[in-house]
Parts: C-alpha cells; structure tokens; sequence
DNA sequence: AGATCTTGTCATGCA
DNA sequence: GCTGCATGACAAGAT
C-alpha cells in the first residue's frame, strides 16, 4: 500500500518504490523510510506542532502547579534548599524524594476525570514511602526540564525537577494492587501519555542513541513505556534510549507492557529482585555494558573476596621469609610454597627469561645432605635411561644471552627470592624449551651435546656432593653466594669446582654476549660500509654533473668570448684575429687586447697593452 | 676427509 | 687481591 501512495515533491513514485524496496531489504538509508514520504512529513510537521502546543500547556500548568507547590515550601537560607513549611506540607515533603520527583510526571488536568497534581503527589507518596529525611528538600528547577542528567552533587536540584520525561512505576513488588490500579489511572493520562509517546518515537526511531547518564545518578524509574498507540509525532530528540533496552524498560512497567510481556516482565523483575535503588538501576538500564562492569566489578569483587578469603588460608608470603640462603631451611620451603601458590604465575617475568632458571625449582634439598634422591630424578626424568639428561635437567645452565642477561638483571635488582619465584613455572616447561637454545642451529643434537658437556659440572658437583645448583652457584649475587658458600662447610675441592663453575658458567655467558656483540659490531661496519659506498656513488655522480656543468660554462664563455672578441677593431676598422690577441683583464677591472705573440715576451703589461 | 660453524673453556686484561 | 666482564685463542663437536 505504501508503494501506490501520491507521491508529492521531488520524490517519484518510482523513487518511492526503490526505496521501500530497499527498505525492505534492510539497507540503511541513513534516514527513515518515512522522510521520503510527502504525506508523512506532512502528517508529522501538523503533529508537531499540535505536541508543541500541548507542551506549552503544560509548561504553563506547570508553573502555576510549582508556586503552587513553593508557596507551600520556604528556602532554607542556609543550604538553599527548599524545604516543606510545617506543619502543613509535611505529607507533601514526605512524598517528595530524589527518586521520586524525578520521575518528573506530567500532571495536567484538562481532563476532568484525570487525577489531579496533588493526587499524583499523593499517589508518590504512597507508592514512595520516606526513608530519609535528607532527602526532603525540595527545589523547583524547571529549567532541566527534560533533562534526565542528574548530577549526584545536586540532589536537592534533581529531586523536584518537573520534565515530561517518562516515569516508571516502581517496583511491582513494591507495589500494591491499589497503588498498581493508582499508577495504570496515571499512566492513562492523556498528557502523559502524549509525553510517552513522545519518547518511544525518539527512543524507536533514533539511530543515535546519548547514553543515559552515570549509573549511579540514574533514576530507576527513567523508563520508556512502549506505547500500542504510538503516534508518529516527529519530535525533537529528547531523551532517547538504544531500542535494544526496551525490552528492559518493559520489565518496569508490568501494567503498560503487552499481555505477552506481562509475565515476562513481572519475572525478570523478581529475578533482578529490583529495588530500583540507584544501585540496583544501572543493571537494568544498562543490561550489557552496565551488567559486564558490574559483573566485573562483581567479579573482581568476588575474586578479591575469594582471594581475601584464601588469604587468610593461605600463609602469607614474603620473599624475605621464604627466601633463604640456607638450602636446609627455608629456602626451599619459600620455594615449594611458591610452587604451590604459584603454579604457573608469571610474577610478571618473561617466561623466557633465563630457562636455566627451571632446574632449582626442581631442586630438593633436604637438611644440609645430598638432596637428589633416584626417585626425584626420576620424576623429573624425561628422558628415562639418560642420565645426563637428568643431570641436565636438574643443573641446567644452559643460557641464552638474552635470558641470561634478562635473569640476572632480575636477579640484580629484585633479589634471589624473585628467581625463585620463577622457578616453579619454568620447571614445568619442555627441557628442550628450557635449554633456551630454541634459535636455530640448535638442534636437539646440540642441545644434548650442551647437556653433555655441562653434566661434567653437574657429575661433578655431584660427585662433590655440593648441595647448590649450578644455576644457584653461577647467578647468585656475590653477597648471596658467599653467604651460601659460608652457611655450609665445604671443603678445599668442593670450593674449587664451585667456583670453576661459577667461573664457567659467567664466562659462557660472556663469551656468548661478546660474540653476539661482534656479530653485532659487523653487521653495524656492513651497514655502516653500505653506506658509504653509497656516499661515495652519490659524490662521483655529483662530480661527474659538475664536470659536465663546467664543460657547458666553459663553452659558453668562449662563445661570448669570441662574440665580443668579433666586435673589436683596430684604428683601420678591421678585427683582431683571435689567434693573434686575445682579451684579458686587469686586476682593477680593465680589459686589455693583448696580442699573444707577444704575450710571453712583454712582461711590461702598461707598455705592450692597449686598453679595448 | 676436510672446511666451516658453533659453543664452551681458558687466559688475560681492565675496571 | 678479589670479582665481574670482555675478548682472543683454542678445542671439541656438529654441519
């Protein structure tokens, strides 16, 4: 039907159809179907200007219906607020809340059989009760009138702000039948109505959607009431609401909402079991953003509360307690009990650095003795029947530079007790992972060549019964692996292979940064050396244009030279020959005809030369 | 089998 | 004198 309408305008008929066709299709035009409609713009342009003159109306109504409410408040000169005069208004100063009077209900009464202002207050009342007392003062701003931004710091300025803005009845569960019946006769004002309308056009039929104001300051009862009768009054954008939220603002209004919502509604406010506190708002309003931060919030909240209650479980951890020197005390303790807080925590370390870092963790160390039991290694085996590679796996050194220096600029600044607290994670990794030698050309084959040759160290601290590791005994501060070496009794050998390998192992990881700093180095003097050559490309072209240039000046200098050389003549009026003169100039500026014949046998320029 | 590469180690110097 | 670091030289294994 819409297609065979007359068309008016610019618009053809033709047009018409393409457009309900695409209309149809669900492209977006950029602009409602209707605008392209004479008709309906028409209809809306008279529709408009019948609401704007109901709305000044109902402005005028609500001034009168303001004195009337301010002559019965006085100004409290002290907080500037308007507040009830005993003892008469006292109802009305119960009735009237923050969250109740920015319901903003649009009282008018044209109709006779409407309820009047005084009842609708009295209807909030009711439907309100008072809960605090701070809440009673009472201004008339009827400049934000439509304005649903409500500033928490300015309760008092919100609370009685008068706008057409739609209101939401509150909580069905808050809500008796008669006040439900009491709320469907206000809800059916004519006025009221209209300003609904009002709003579910924006709230439809705008595409840019300003969101609803801070969560927190945020009326509850700021709801859209979907309307059966809408009318198709274009208004200007008000207060518009993402359509997506209707459905939630159904849930508020269990009486306006169709049958089929009724129940739909109804349950989803005893599932949010809606106070319609300020609170408890934002996740109605808001059912996806506001709903993720609060669950955010909620979550985070409830993991700290998890956390907190773990906490307490859980024996506090501080590094100084668990890290200690001693491989029979607290060390490993810290270590295990970080194990076991800690299972795959990053603390905030790569877990690239320093692979060799992974051995201790599996590090068992008992009372001062020898600490690697046959089953340990075992468990830690992945390689059963290899026994180097149990010693590789539990003294691992290998390093990679950037490891190394990542692990032991750790450890420089963030103490011994933060490599342990790696440990635990690393050790759980792959041992071919963990070697750290993951670039190519490491392959396997090296990497368990690595793990032969650095087993000699391992066998050897073995055989010696040192109770470190060699990852302990080569990244260990110096303050910290003395206090180590003191804290156990270790005789002349063991004190030498423990400082050969920490001798070995800081320089296998010098060796290996000075050569990636040589690599460094000639890939920096290649460069360096492309570069230059290319300079000296660009130098022999600049020369080779210059020479080219010269050569061009040159040529037009011996033409203008034999130009003005032909514009000579001698007292006969003949011309010089070039061969036999030539043209040169003084050192004051003179030019002189000097016949080149003679040229090198007169020395006496003023006695041989005649001035041109 | 020899050349080359990679890596670890030693010796040495320097700060 | 000790320690850490840098680097040349060498060796061993891998490619």
């Amino acid at each position: 039907a819409n297609n065979i309408r007359p068309v008016r305008g610019n618009l053809q008929e033709t047009d018409m159809n393409l457009i309900d066709i695409l209309w149809k299709q669900d492209i977006d035009l950029g602009a409602r179907r209707e605008v392209f409609d004479y008709n309906h713009r028409q209809k809306e342009h008279e529709l408009q200007r019948q609401l704007e003159l109901q709305e000044e109306k109902r402005l005028h109504l609500l001034r009168e219906q303001e004195k009337a409410l301010l002559a019965q408040l006085q100004l409290d000169e002290e907080t500037g607020e308007y507040i009830p005069r005993p003892p008469a208004s006292a109802p009305l100063q119960s009735a009237v809340t923050p969250l109740e009077v920015t319901q903003n209900v649009t009282f008018t009464e044209e109709n006779g059989d409407a309820m009047s202002f005084d009842e609708c207050l009295q209807l909030l009342a009711e439907t309100f009760p008072v809960e605090e007392t701070e809440n009673t003062a009472v201004c008339l701003d009827t400049t934000a009138v439509s304005a649903p931004m409500m500033s928490p710091e300015q309760p008092t300025l919100l609370s009685a702000t008068l706008s057409p803005d739609p209101l939401s009845p509150p909580s069905p569960q808050r809500m008796s039948p008669d006040l439900e019946q009491a709320w469907m006769e206000l809800l059916s004002l004519p006025e009221l109505q209209q300003c609904l309308n009002m709003q579910m056009e924006d709230t439809l039929e705008t595409t840019t959607y300003p969101l609803p104001n801070s969560p927190e300051v945020q009326n509850p009862n700021y709801s859209f009431y979907p309307m059966t009768n809408l009318t198709e009054g274009e208004t200007n954008n008000v207060n518009v609401c993402p359509a997506e939220f209707m459905n939630t603002f159904n849930s508020s209004v269990p009486s306006m909402a169709p049958p089929d919502n009724l129940s739909q509604m109804k349950a989803k406010a005893l599932q949010l079991n809606t106070d319609f506190t300020a609170e408890s708002f934002p996740d109605i309003f808001y059912p996806n953003t506001i709903l993720e931060e609060s669950s955010g919030q909620h979550g985070l909240e409830g993991h700290e509360s998890d956390t907190m209650s773990d906490i307490p479980i859980k024996p506090p951890f501080t590094p100084v307690d668990n890290y200690c020197l001693s491989p029979g005390d607290g060390f490993d303790r810290g270590k295990h009990s970080l194990t076991a807080e800690l299972p795959d925590s990053d603390s905030g370390i790569s877990s690239n650095t320093s692979p060799h870092c992974s051995s201790p963790g599996k590090s068992v160390y008992g009372d001062g003795s020898y600490l690697y039991s046959d089953s340990d290694m075992e468990e830690m085996d992945h390689n059963p029947g290899s026994a180097e590679s149990d010693y590789s796996e539990m003294f691992s050194i290998n390093f990679q530079p950037d490891d190394l220096q990542s692990a032991i600029s750790v450890s420089a600044v963030t103490g011994p007790q933060q490599q342990q607290e790696k440990k635990p994670k690393l050790h759980k990794t792959d041992p071919v992972e963990e070697s750290g030698h993951n670039n190519a050309p490491f392959t396997k084959d090296k990497k368990r060549r690595s793990d032969v040759r650095l087993s000699r160290d391992e066998q050897r601290a073995k055989a010696l019964k040192i109770p470190f590791t060699v990852d302990m005994i080569i990244n260990l501060p110096v303050d910290d692996f003395n206090e180590l070496m003191s804290k156990h009794r270790l005789n002349e050998a063991q004190l030498a292979l423990v400082r050969d390998i920490r001798r070995r192992g800081k320089n296998k990881v010098a060796a290996q940064n000075c050569r990636k700093r040589k690599m460094e180095n000639i890939v920096g003097l290649e460069g360096e050396l492309d570069s230059l050559k290319e300079e000296k490309e660009r130098l022999l072209s600049e020369r080779s244009q210059n020479t080219t240039n010269l050569k061009e000046m040159k040529r037009q200098l011996n033409s203008l030279y034999l130009e003005v050389f032909s514009t000579l003549r001698d007292e006969k009026g003949n011309t010089y020959s070039p061969s036999e003169y030539s043209l040169q100039q003084s050192t004051n500026g003179s030019i002189f005809l000097v016949p080149r014949v003679k040229k090198t046998l007169i020395k006496s320029k003023d006695n041989q030369m005649s001035p041109a």
